[in-house]
DNA sequence: GCGACAG
DNA sequence: ATCTTGTCGC
């Protein structure tokens, strides 16, 4: 375990607060929920996004690939993929993961922007919480607020809370397992934070953590889960996940062959630095 | 003080 | 996130 640099959690706990401000709550897009039947109209685009790193990562040089989707709705089509690599120097700590991966998803948007904007999604799942969060700003709201899209967190595992009136992983786990399909994830001070789902409303067991990001209300963004699951985690985030994954194995067998440590005796080929980083992309 | 803690 | 085999079920 690593210790955490406390100066560092400081300055971001103001930047969290900075930009958690700009957060929109409520519905403001380009397409229309209709919760009674459920449908929505207009929506035709919906994006997903997430991050996977290879084994054996050093520590504060993190190789990474990250992920951009983009698929067609209701039929949930591949539309666009883009896959970047990246070398992250920023370290996981909870409650302040986008910190580490808002860089990265910044940066394949704007290659999407710059190539196809046409297929800029209208919504984007992102592979993390929203306001499911301590402080009500997770990485979802973050990428949402700086990049102004709208965005829903969808997290696979339950991020504690203390003002969670007693409700943790385990006891969630379980009244899914005695049938529950649905739940409302609601905080001490009534504070609705987000809703467990299982989105194939049958005898599923292990629930997803939905909550809005930014642009998008609670109920829109479990719709949108529900409207955009084939199976646990809804397709663009499974999508993104397994395309980032596929381009984390290939770094792996790269290093795997290549002698130890070429360090600056040669570039990658195709490489170049930006933002902060090692970049190189491919689709 | 110790444990818990999205990816 | 990642390290990991078999195994139960449709």
């Amino acid at each position: 375990m690593m210790a955490v640099d406390q100066t560092l959690v400081h300055k971001w706990e103001r930047r969290q607060k900075e930009l958690r401000a700009q957060c929109e709550d409520a519905d403001r897009l380009d397409f229309e929920y209709r919760a009674d039947n459920g449908a929505f109209v207009g929506l035709e685009r919906v994006g997903g996004i997430d991050i996977s790193y290879p084994r054996g990562n050093s520590g504060n040089q993190d190789l990474a690939v990250v992920a951009l989707v983009v698929l067609s709705f209701p039929r949930l089509e591949v539309l666009y993929e883009q896959c970047v690599e990246i070398t992250i120097d920023v370290p996981y700590v909870a409650g302040f993961l986008a910190f580490r991966e808002a860089a990265a998803y910044k940066q394949v948007f704007s290659e999407l922007f710059r190539s196809q904007p046409e297929l800029m999604p209208q919504v984007v799942l992102v592979d993390g919480n929203g306001m499911l969060h301590p402080r009500r700003f997770g990485s979802a709201c973050h990428v949402g607020v700086e990049l102004d899209i709208p965005t829903v967190g969808v997290a696979k595992n339950f991020l504690h809370i203390d003002d969670m009136a007693g409700r943790d992983a385990r006891s969630i786990k379980h009244e899914f397992r005695c049938g529950v399909s649905e739940m409302e994830l609601v905080g001490r001070s009534g504070t609705c934070y987000g809703m467990a789902v299982a989105p194939q409303g049958q005898a599923a067991v292990n629930p997803v953590f939905v909550s809005s990001g930014h642009r998008v209300s609670l109920q829109t963004a479990v719709g949108l889960v529900r409207s955009c699951s084939l199976h646990r985690v809804p397709e663009p985030i499974r999508v993104a996940d397994q395309r980032s994954r596929v381009g984390a194995r290939m770094i792996e067998q790269r290093s795997a062959q290549e002698p130890t440590k070429p360090s600056e005796a040669y570039e990658s080929p195709n490489s170049s630095t930006v933002d902060g980083g090692c970049t190189r992309s491919y689709s």
